[in-house]
RNA sequence: GGCGCCAUAGCCAAGUGGUAAGGCAGAGGACUGCAAAUCCUUUAUUCUCCAGUUCAAAUCUGGAUGGCGCCUCCA
């Protein structure tokens, strides 16, 4: 069965056939760095890093890249404000958004390619438009001409005419038609600038993602990403000026997110009701956030509210406690010198399989990840009920069933970045906290023996004070943090 | 003005022709010294409304209402 993906320029599910057999070629638009992330900005880029998680998952070999666009308007003005030069600026944002991707868990793209790194990649293509025919140049300004272009609106479903009428956009003088876009932009006075043919300037508005993606990923590459909001006008010129220029088609698949909203109001910069991702993380932790993001078909608008990260954060608590069930038996299982057993092994295999293939024929279907975890908690449901069984004991004959079941958890884990806990760091902190918790539990065990209930209880309300819960189970005691911060 | 999306339980959210997944919250039960966790049962005769197509509609068609987005930088 191949995987299903919704394509935007066609506005149908197709299925994925790719550029070459096995392989997988993909572009996602990546931040201006003018400023922190917002979760708006982070949306994208945990969505895109699931599928491209998953596509590597289905066998895939898949080439990634994600631009940063280091030089433009708001830069400029951000340096200003700042005192401080563009360059500056855009390396401080540029590590800031290394900061937050990375704590997110968003695996690293294989090129982070940057504007101001690729000026003569642009120019020769800006060049080569002019050469076509399809672009021109108005005092130090080059401008594609959109009515050349045949297929220019196919993306946005759009007219020429029809935009025509409602146009906001400014009116420059020198142009054809005032949907005629910047390739190259001529220098003010102050502004940092290269030398082109055209003289003093710096790229337009959308340029640098053609020319970057085409040199990374060439022709008719596989799968081009980004937020709904850039179909038009950025993807639209994409498309436009990329296929003027090479005369093939552009791009074979176009994916977009949908908005992240604040009372349903799209969250944005404009609107100013944004929130920092640095900001979120510091008050969740980073899995609770992408298990939040993942909650809602990408496609779909997902509203913003504590609320709403306190149920992501109770929710994922459910998987995590089967997690460390099945982990904590099988260490207690190859540790134990018992035989150990458990009933109906083999129908219980075939029900993890079953939802394992589930779990897949959701991810197969445009990447639906709400319908994934539903699998994942029926995996919970059916981890749990095996071992708290009264009939199964931890030993070695259940050593395989549950290397199984951790297997499985690991390849979701793989897809979604946040089923397992990841590694805190401070490991000989750690170590010291589970001694103590080893001490405090063995005096609280003394006194349970001596059904010395009021210090058994004591011990637990006090710890549970300071954020440790406590459970008994037949198999032993277990501990757990539930500030719920940090994993 | 043009183009488009959405409407499912108290909340979140899958489901695109065959009789309503999953999570959170709530209720009852089992287990427990008591808890916690877990398990079992339970919570939408019904999917904004109206009309139509069909043996069959949350799903298709037409209309209405409400909400949102793009058309300017935005993920």
């Amino acid at each position: 069965m191949p995987v299903k993906i919704f394509n935007s320029l066609t506005k149908k599910k197709e299925d994925l056939i790719t550029r070459e057999p096995g392989k997988v070629s993909m572009y996602v638009c990546g931040p201006t760095t003018y400023n922190y992330i917002h979760l708006g900005n982070a949306r994208p880029l945990v969505v895109f890093d699931t599928i491209r998680r998953y596509l590597k998952y289905r066998g895939y070999q898949v080439t990634y890249i994600q631009n940063f666009t280091d030089i433009d308007d708001k830069i400029i003005n951000r340096a200003r404000e700042e005192g401080e030069t563009p360059q500056k600026i855009a390396e401080k944002y540029i590590r800031a958004y290394f900061e937050d991707a990375d704590a997110l868990h968003v695996l690293r793209a294989d090129v982070h390619p940057k504007v101001t790194e690729h000026i003569d990649e642009i120019i020769s293509m800006v060049q080569g438009i002019i050469d076509k025919g399809l672009a021109y140049e108005v005092n130090g300004n080059v401008y594609f001409d959109v009515r050349k272009f045949s297929g220019y609106g196919r993306l946005s479903g759009r007219e020429l005419d029809d935009m025509k009428a409602g146009a906001r956009v400014d009116v420059d003088e020198g142009k054809h038609d005032p949907l005629d876009f910047a390739l190259w932009k001529a220098a003010k006075p102050g502004e940092p600038s290269w030398t082109s043919p055209w003289g003093n300037g710096r790229p337009g508005w959308h340029i640098e993602c053609s020319a970057m993606s085409l040199k990374y990923l060439g022709p008719g590459f596989d799968i081009h990403g980004g937020g709904a909001d850039l179909i038009f006008p950025h993807h639209e010129n994409e498309i436009a000026q990329t296929e003027a220029y090479t005369g093939q088609p552009f791009v074979r698949y176009w994916l977009h997110n949908g908005f992240i909203t604040v009372n349903e109001e799209k969250m944005s910069k404009s609107l100013g009701n944004f929130f920092l991702v640095r900001d979120i993380l510091a008050k969740f932790s980073p899995d609770v956030v992408r298990f939040y993001l993942l909650s809602t078909h990408y496609r779909n608008p997902l509203d913003f509210d504590d609320e709403k990260l306190h149920v992501a954060e109770k929710s994922l608590e459910r998987i995590r406690t089967s997690f460390r069930l099945a982990e904590s038996t099988l260490t207690a299982s190859e540790k134990s010198s018992n035989q150990g057993q458990a009933e109906h092994i083999e129908e219980f295999t075939q029900k993890i399989n079953q939802i394992k293939n589930a779990f897949i024929e959701a991810m197969d279907d445009d990447f639906n990840t709400s319908l994934a975890l539903a699998a994942v908690f029926d995996f919970c449901r059916e981890i749990n009920g095996f071992i708290n069984d009264s009939n199964f004991i931890p030993g070695k004959n259940v050593v395989p069933v549950l290397r199984n079941i951790l297997g499985i958890f690991e390849e979701f884990h793989s897809v979604l970045g946040m089923v397992k806990p990841h590694q805190d760091e401070g490991t000989r902190e750690q170590g010291m906290e589970e001694q103590l918790m080893e001490i405090i539990i063995g005096i609280r065990q003394e006194a349970r023996k001596k059904k010395d209930w009021a210090t058994a209880d004591a011990i637990r309300d006090q710890l549970k004070q300071i954020g440790i819960l406590l459970e008994d189970t037949p198999h032993g005691v277990r501990w757990k943090k539930i500030d719920g911060l940090h994993e």
